[in-house]
DNA sequence: GTCGACCGTTGCCTTTTTGGCAACGATATG
DNA sequence: CATATCGTTGCCAAAAAGGCAACGGTCGAC
């Protein structure tokens, strides 16, 4: 493989022996063919590279730089080719993946290490957001795959896979709401409300039922991170509104007790496994796909 | 000029359009060589660059990775071509000159002020240091062109013109030896003197005059900056020990007194212009020297 | 001094690479 | 269904690169 001209890699060459007939023997070229190279690239360029000694060629002021410059070059090719030759087998060499918050505290995590295992070389850029922001992603090919929440249909991205959250309220063991099998919305008004911010349920049914709810919960504090409102509730401030997903290792650890919300207005939130439609996806991505389908799928009943 | 293959160059264009056709147009070529090319560096690579759509090429991450590293190379090559540009016709970019502190103060800025007129693009790297550090620089290549206090001789070296520098005393007007038209040692046996550090003249006589002198100097300082030097001679602290090139500026404005050391032993010190043997100067470089052989000239009747 | 070794360079020829042209199959658009 | 546009391929001409042998020059050894 040799992406630089070949007269470049002969100068080069020739500089480091300082003698064309050396530089041919190790090109395994005639000598002629190297000097005409070098004759070429001087003409060309209308600077003299080489002064001519008796006993051979020295470099000219022009030629160490030109040297210099393709040394640089040869150390870039032979990086791009390292990276390339990752690429090979895989289609690529990093995998993009925009996400809601709520799948990078465990399925993720979980799902990319036996995926690191089959690929080790291919690397990972996580990038966690909101829907809209998440699906732009996406469609202008700034992540590969994407995942999401309740997102508005889009002839831009393909949806792959689709999974029913059921949303709830997360509390501290110790809360007076802990006890009950379920909760509704008017089961809450008397505890202080620990929301996400309007954005981190745009599309939702709870967006409409809070809206409309005759209930007035007292919202103590609302948050942009789903591991602040956590900490809020572990922290026995009140009650926090997520799905069941966004507490899954504090449910193993007995920090947080998790109630589904049963509310006639509210459906379970839908989570969006996607990518871009008119893009097909890299080898190693396409397989990422695959498991992230199956690992969604094994989360709840698909539809 | 091209210096990158011209498969990549086919590429970028490709890659901007989306489209084989558009590209082989725009490079004014037919569509079946750009095709060619790119064929083959997918195939040379072992990876497809392009995802081939009913309505064109859309980039593959692979070929994300190859155009920027393209693009990084079509601007060193832009940069390169513009500095050989610079190199054409006056030999070189950059003159490194290698010399002495004293010319440094008003020889040297005069001249290269002059030269710079003449080549406006050529840069310049002053070094200062001692004769053996100087000669080293030309030397191995790392000076162009050499300004030194005594050289020893050696073949490695191309002396070019050298100049008679008369030893002298320098003081503040004030001094009771200003008076004098010139001065002995002897004469500075009852003042503080003011010497350069032992490298500084090494090789000149009056290293040997001092050493073997019955005269028994009573040394104030003694400096590695003729710059400290001067400053202490014109605040009165003594006489300095130097040449008159280095307070030509300080005898135009009055504010030191030089007088010529008179002793048998000491004979002037000798400021040579020198380049290495076997190395042809640059254009421009000889051409500098030509200026700096007419201005040590005029320093002195030269020898 | 001559001789031999080594240097870059050039002319002539073959080999390899690249480009042009026309045609094919596939796909989206009217 | 016709049409336009796309990438692709076979065949041939043009261009570039390489091999070989020889020339003129300089340096070192004998």
């Amino acid at each position: 493989m040799q992406l630089l001209l070949t007269g470049l890699r002969y100068f080069e060459e020739v500089a480091r022996q300082g003698s064309l007939r050396k530089a041919a023997e190790r090109l395994h070229v005639a000598a002629s063919a190297v000097n005409r190279q070098i004759l070429k690239l001087e003409d060309e360029l209308g600077v003299p590279l080489f002064e001519r000694l008796p006993r051979g060629l020295r470099l000219s002021p022009a030629g160490e730089l030109m040297l210099a410059q393709i040394r640089q070059w040869q150390r870039d090719e032979r990086q791009l080719l390292e990276t390339l030759g990752d690429i090979r087998g895989t289609g690529c060499a990093e995998i993009r993946i925009a996400t809601v918050e709520s799948l990078t505290d465990q399925v993720l995590p979980e799902l990319l290490g036996q995926f690191s295992e089959r690929f080790p070389r291919v690397r990972f850029a996580l990038h966690t957001g909101l829907t809209e922001e998440i699906l732009e992603r996406v469609a202008t090919g700034e992540a590969d795959i994407g995942i999401c929440m309740n997102p508005p249909p889009t002839r831009r991205i393909r949806f792959i896979e689709s999974v029913a959250l059921q949303f709830g309220v997360a509390m501290a063991p110790s809360h007076p709401l802990a006890d009950a099998r379920e909760v509704r919305l008017s089961d809450c008004r008397d505890y202080p409300a620990i929301l996400p911010d309007a954005g981190m349920f745009r599309g939702s049914t709870l967006e409409r039922a809070l809206a409309t709810s005759d209930v007035e919960l007292t919202p103590l504090a609302g948050c942009n991170r789903i591991l602040a409102i956590k900490s809020l509730a572990r922290a026995g401030l009140g009650v926090a509104f997520l799905n069941a997903l966004d507490v899954a290792r504090e449910l193993a650890h007995g920090e947080l007790v998790f109630r589904p919300l049963r509310d006639p207005r509210v459906d379970a939130a839908r989570l969006v496994l996607c990518s871009a439609a008119e893009r097909s996806l890299p080898m190693a991505a396409a397989v990422l796909v695959e498991s992230l389908s199956q690992a969604l799928r094994d989360l709840a009943p698909h539809d």
